[in-house]
DNA sequence: TCCTAATCTGACACCGGTGTCATAATGTCA
DNA sequence: TGACATTATGACACCGGTGTCAGATTAGGA
């Protein structure tokens, strides 16, 4: 037998018809028990295995899904952001309990999409991932829904944002972080990340943290806060500015673990303890967190339950079932920079 | 327009035959340049994309490749090794490059592989990632092989294996580790890994590690070694059964990052300090290293180079030509933990 | 025994492209 | 002007399955 065999060749040595090898090896109950166990069999001993490409071109449906995933463009290239990585991870495993392939591809939010995964019948439908900036989306989300492209996204649930969100409640989150300096009694706060609507997740990460504030009837300075994009170098280097301008606090909120991380380094190089002179708490809950030093307070996003409510809500989204927005609730992980 | 333009409908729209549409669209010199340029534009307006199932069908080839990443079981199932993940991201980014989809799919190496990838036609060819018992995979690359599936694994290139492999210089890696800590006079030495022919990975570290200290005529003592696999827990738990059984030593080489950052923390639990009481060196590089209290003094694998190689390499042997085993440098990191 | 229903199977069109072959249209040269 | 090469196009089979429809066979009931 030379190349692969066909559903014909299973057919001739089974005595039947190809079409009765079709119906017998997805186990329609029109075929004869006996009948289907002889097929079974000598589809196995010749290795079959269905062809996809003809399967999906005849039922018009691949059984797959694409995840794009969008990387800041500004950001080292190796290095992709860890958080992410841990998304891919739970998304992967989704899809995998759900019967479905995963096409995985970085894009580079400033070029064109390749998001031609749908239209091409590559895949059902598709995930999109980043921390990204929602003005630059929008038009783009426009188009995909235009074409009836059925796609969720990762982030921030702004309103009026035409696309279908799965989304940790950042602002609840920001709250917790609050809430957790105002115990500690740390009131002289600081703010390194994103506050403009570039930036959704860190912007509501921005104002759940200032409304626990004001409702404890302190209002955050203003001049106390430096941009920085998630990367340890972006963190390290807003914070030193601050220090650099000599402004003064006793606690930290980044908003996430990359950039609370990269603060640590410039507030150990101005010889500013953590967390005896500073308290820092970060955001997402990444793997490094837990071994940093000291041990990164930190709000975690649930990860697995995020993968497997994209890829759910997704799946629902193709079946054509109704969907809404998902919220995920935050956790405070209480370590050793705010204690 | 109901549903997906074909490629019917843009022959209808230009005048045209669908041949002349399918020949147009890819280019082909056959077809008169005006009537190229009338059928690339009605297909952009009526944003006409190939159906790859049809395309993939006829052409008896994906334009796309696997990527299976086998998991040691018996770690946390929410983590994954931080240097797949890497590895994930340049063979990502190495497929795109050269105009190839991305298939990704968790194993665990316990169970039957899903490798029907190749069979099913989803896929071109396999990329197996993964730490692994090599005694285990015998079997299975021999049926991979048998059904003339394409694949390459990364991981040792153990002789007589039969698969064709890209891999760091793991032997290599282990001597400049050992030269390093005999450079700075630590040669009361322990291991923590596996030094069975389960783990080659781990196996060729510490043979080239031991055979650098035979060279200084320095001869290791086999009961300062400790298993472990490659998880930080693994790598506390046999730190912290050395010390318990008062096995004292000035430095440490950990078969991986991960098993060096657990054996730090099980040494500073035990109030012995790194590096002033030992030394301690890694391997692999991961992002972490540099982070941890002190930072980790590594032996790094080019990730972005091996996520080419792989690509590379599989490429060549679905064309059919020739191709070898592949060793990538590795190199030295020197960092805190053992200055 | 005849009629009808239930069960099982095969023939065939179809999914949407690609590649081959035949043919029409145009150009070249003797 | 006729023979022939060149260029451009269309018709059609084909990739390997799935789903529909018709027909064969057997069972059951009157």
């Amino acid at each position: 037998m030379k190349g692969k065999a066909t559903s014909f060749d299973i057919a001739h040595y089974a005595g039947v018809s190809q079409s009765t090898v079709s119906r017998a090896l997805r186990n329609s109950p029109l075929v004869n028990e006996e009948t289907r166990r002889r097929v079974h069999e000598v589809a196995k001993q010749l290795n079959y295995k269905v062809d996809k490409n003809a399967s999906n071109l005849r039922t018009q449906q691949s059984s797959t899904l694409a995840l794009l995933l969008f990387e800041d463009p500004t950001s080292d290239e190796s290095q992709i952001n860890p958080f992410f990585l841990a998304m891919l991870g739970s998304i992967t495993r989704a899809c995998a309990k759900e019967g479905y392939d995963l096409l995985v591809s970085f894009q580079s939010s400033s070029s064109d999409w390749q998001a031609d995964y749908e239209d091409s019948h590559r895949a059902d439908g598709l995930i999109l991932l980043g921390y990204g900036d929602y003005l630059d989306y929008q038009p783009k989300f426009k188009t995909l829904i235009d074409q009836h492209t059925k796609f969720v996204c990762w982030g921030a649930s702004v309103d009026n944002r035409p696309d279908l969100t799965v989304s940790c409640d950042n602002y609840g989150g920001g709250k917790l972080a609050a809430e957790h300096l105002l115990a500690t009694g740390r009131t002289d706060c600081a703010f390194i990340g994103d506050a403009s609507d570039h930036s959704p997740e860190f912007f509501a990460r921005y104002q759940g943290f200032k409304d626990a504030f004001l409702a404890k009837g302190v209002a955050l300075n203003e001049r106390k806060m430096a941009n920085a994009i998630s990367t340890e170098e972006s963190g390290y280097h807003a914070t030193r500015s601050l220090i650099a301008n000599n402004i003064r606090f006793n606690s930290l909120f980044a908003a996430s673990d990359l950039i609370a991380i990269g603060a640590i380094r410039a507030l150990k190089e101005a010889k500013i303890k953590v967390p005896d002179d500073v308290h820092v708490v970060g955001f997402d809950n990444i793997a490094v967190a837990s071994f940093v030093n000291p041990p990164l307070t930190t709000v975690q996003q649930d990860t697995t339950l995020a993968g497997q409510m994209l890829v759910d809500n997704l799946l629902k989204l193709i079946r054509g079932e109704n969907v809404e927005n998902t919220l995920l609730p935050p956790r405070l992980i209480i370590r050793g920079s705010s204690v």
